[in-house]
DNA sequence: TTGAAAGCGCTAACAT
DNA sequence: ATGTTAGCGCTTTCAA
């Protein structure tokens, strides 16, 4: 299993093709400038070389790197979502993807002085802990796109949900079901919480429903819903909105074993749209990002930057919209 | 927000701080060969212009990447704890990752093709879905390990967890519990499920329990656990070895629903403990692969294949071990 | 301890 | 359509 001592280099192909360096070199890109023929041939002998050209000269030399770097959580499930509509956009407009992960071992900080050492040409943060002082430092020497989260300094482009409008139309399909005890199981401090917890108020208002509104502490994880979950088992409301599709399927766990059926006893609704929601058994109400739209704005708006265009407006807002499953249902009597 | 116009560079560090490119090379790496003085002065002249070395020309220079490229996929839990683990392991021995994904719309070739751009030394492939034809072809150009997966081939490496102990495991406990009619849902034709399935017939074979063997089809996800679960319900077993944690939560769901008490009525082993497991209300008894360990083996086995040293044995077996929590007990009456 | 000079593999300007 | 040449930013001899 001999391997091969030295990768082959432009060189070794056009040595052995017969041409310059530089013919190859417009061969392997698609550039025009070479006969059909030549072209044929370069590349044929390039496969059987197993020549691959080398992006780091090719950066080093065109002066760019193409790259976009995105910083993204190994344990998020949503930012599987958003990567994979990252590499699509991306791959649409001509640009690379570097991907660096946030671990319990590795924080935001090391995986964005990774990116940095690669020469991206921008940076995607999908829902960055940092320290807003921490971004807008960073967005003094590079373009920064910051996902579901909110900035407020003017520096760092910005594409996030409109998280209160989710909740708002979750309050209002319950309601139209005639449910009028809706509660709220919150996020805490996550990313999103407060806007979602400000909607809820907004909306059970609206519904002249404010003096039944009830807000239990919740969390990110099936665990947090099933702490909620068990909160709310001695009085329990008509429906409750969830933060998290997480969250909704611990609280579902919970109130189901507590012998409360759903949506028969309780109305329950998520926020994600997840794939745990879409599964078959779970078939969850919830309140749907669209993933797909959020990254390709992101794409676009890092694209807009690196290219110096004026892109406004800074702030991109995305509109949820909620996906009616089993679990919510009409009020009894 | 004024951007830098250009990056700084090794000879604007050198011109500023009045000495050669070769001595703030030597500075910026750290290796012996420059005055305390000189040293001092430079690291200032270099922080101040908000250096950067440019890992590219580095790299290119230095003919030496240090990076081990991994391909994952995104929607794989587990994988969120390799690559967790693999950073560690990575950075002890002085190498950086290189991540690439598997998604939906982007299939493993592609992200094995990006890796290969990047001059990565070695590959780590967790379970990966390639033909071994294909694998094998990747070995004869750089050093190939494999995680999760078996790989006939003598150019691959490979770390893999004993599948089949895991199961004998589960079912020793089961049995050490008084059960007899255990069932085991398998994973079809998903990596790892045949020796699984192989592993639960030689136990029950053992115990003197292979007239009451019995494998209901299953599957990686909750939905295919679900399904299983429906299955049973007509003639439900005492206890239940299932392929992974997810499917085992999808026939938990169904079991309960349909009246059935965990572990009163049916008791439940699931495979991964994965973080579902863990969970509080979730508590489910399954077989632990140890991230840590295969990852440390894995970068181990790069750094060595890397550097020449002869490895052996080619193929390294993780021992698995059982976590029991709270959905076996003892069987009734 | 320091500097000069020669590339790493590639692309881009300019010739031909 | 093809070749020549000059670097990209860095590391690495080799000399001083």
């Amino acid at each position: 299993m001999s391997r091969a001592e030295r990768r082959p280099t432009l060189a070794d192909v056009a040595a052995e093709a017969g041409v310059s360096t530089a013919l190859v070199s417009i061969v392997m890109r698609g550039t025009p400038g070479a006969s059909a023929e030549t072209r044929s041939r370069v590349l044929a002998v390039a496969q059987t070389l197993g020549y691959h050209p080398d992006s780091r000269a090719r950066l080093l030399r065109s002066g760019r790197s193409r790259l976009l770097g995105v910083v993204f959580g190994v344990q998020h499930a949503f930012h599987g979502d958003l990567v994979t509509g990252l590499y699509t956009a991306a791959e649409r407009i001509g640009y690379e993807l570097t991907l660096s992960a946030v671990t319990p071992q590795r924080d935001e900080s090391r995986a964005i002085a990774g990116l940095l050492q690669d020469r991206c040409e921008a940076l995607i943060l999908l829902g960055p802990q940092s320290p807003e002082r921490e971004l807008v430092l960073l967005a003094g020497r590079l373009p920064v796109v910051v996902l579901s989260r909110g900035v407020r300094d003017s520096a760092v482009d910005v594409v996030r949900n409109a998280e209160a409008e989710g909740v708002h139309q979750a309050v209002d399909h319950l309601v139209a079901l005639g449910h009028h005890r809706i509660a709220h199981v919150d996020g805490g401090r996550a990313a999103g919480a407060a806007e979602r917890r400000r909607g809820y108020r907004e909306a059970m208002r609206r519904h002249g429903l404010a003096e039944t509104a009830r807000i239990v502490p919740g969390g990110l994880t099936e665990e947090d819903g099933a702490a909620a979950g068990r909160a709310l088992r001695t009085d329990p409301p008509s429906a409750v909105c969830v933060f998290n599709d997480r969250c909704a399927t611990g609280l579902l766990d919970v109130v189901r074993r507590a012998g409360l059926t759903v949506p028969g006893d309780l109305s329950v609704v998520g926020y994600d749209d997840s794939r745990l929601a879409r599964l078959a058994h779970v078939d969850l109400t919830t309140v749907a990002q669209d993933a797909a739209v959020m990254t390709s704005l992101a794409v676009a708006r890092a694209a807009d930057r690196i290219a110096g265009t004026p892109a406004r407006p800074r702030e991109v807002i995305v509109h949820p919209r909620l996906v009616v499953r089993g679990t919510t249902g009409p009020a009894k009597r």
